[in-house]
DNA sequence: AGCAATTTTGAACAAACACTCAAAAAGTTA
DNA sequence: TAACTTTTTGAGTGTTTGTTCAAAATTGCT
């Protein structure tokens, strides 16, 4: 059987990365497939083509979203779990003075998708779960087990209430002394 | 100028309520006018004729949320800003365990909304900053104007906390232990 | 160069969308 | 009851939606 074939003309995940920022900002039922074509430049044909559908390309964008959201967090933690929690949480704070700030990917989908399309849902819901869990691996190693589920609980709260409040532009300066006031436990630097 | 007329066959408020639910539940773009249709039992022409259209329905529905949320927590807080605080914050974590959760309607057309119908986003904006502002104004009289600021922040965060955190259906002992590790300065009752 | 497989094209599709309007029905006053 | 106004009706508007497909172009291999 003879491997005889054409590549692609474009890059998949450089695509992916186009569809992202279409889904992050505008959600799934808000972006149309013509927003697609229109943002990458691909015809429906080669779109339907590469992805399947509507929900399996959104299903690839969230995964590819998740994925780097993951990295990132591994890579931060190898620091220490303190320090590393203490440096995301900063680095939330300080994205949300961007301009088109759009809060964080997956929390946008669990919270538009729970009631009209549960199986997406239920995707950003699994990330999340994955999400805490690693947290409180984390914080075990570093402060307890005894400790761990509610400690992770609050850094999970907090990263929700840090990624809504976002929108209201409020003071960096506050937000950071409630996270202090509420995360006391965690290593903050003086000031 | 004779006042002759005929009166609507319907409540507006009550199809209200149900528009509520269904924007709530689906949000702006998960949901359509034939959806509404289905769900009051009102014909098109009806619904186009009392409302406007689509926007003004939605406007409509958010608004009326939003006085039922503002009058709750007035009354809730006649009690003391502490006390109050408390009661309402334990009240959203029992909430997060009923079927159909979904989240609080202000802050899902927050997230949705901001970037396709940044109009509608304002509003729910509006709505969270005046929330704050109560907050603060509340807890300023209880707690001293220099701590109220810091202290409102905290207690906004801890709400977009829970309402987010709702769909993971966490352990409700785990979210209150949690919450009294970080808003230590508010009554909580012994356990 | 020539063949076989894949990819790209873009016009076209049915379904769903927000919304309209002329005619019929119903309510209010006299 | 009659006159007047508003409300209800529901088929119908044009547009946008997600998706398809036969034909053309491109690619990899011999």
């Amino acid at each position: 059987m003879a491997t005889v074939m054409a590549r692609a003309q474009f890059d998949k995940d450089s695509i992916l990365d186009k569809t992202i920022m279409l889904f992050w900002q505008q959600g799934y039922h808000g972006t149309s497939m013509q927003d697609v074509t229109a943002s990458t430049g691909l015809k429906p044909g080669s779109l339907y083509n590469s992805f399947g559908n509507k929900e399996q390309l959104f299903i690839a964008s969230l995964e590819r979203y998740a994925q780097r959201s993951a990295d990132k967090m591994k890579l931060v933690m190898s620091h220490g779990t303190g320090k590393g929690i203490v440096m995301l949480l900063t680095d939330m704070v300080a994205a949300r003075g961007k301009k088109d700030y759009a809060s964080c990917f997956i929390i946008k989908t669990q919270l538009e998708l729970t009631s009209t399309e549960p199986k997406l849902a239920k995707l950003a819901g699994d990330y999340l779960s994955r999400t805490k869990a690693q947290y409180k691996l984390a914080i075990a190693s570093e402060y307890g087990e005894a400790l761990s589920e509610v400690y992770a609980t609050s850094v999970m709260m907090a990263i929700f209430g840090i990624r809504v409040y976002g929108y209201q532009q409020p003071n960096e300066a506050d937000v950071l002394e409630s996270l202090r006031l509420s995360l006391h436990w965690l290593p903050w630097e003086n000031h």
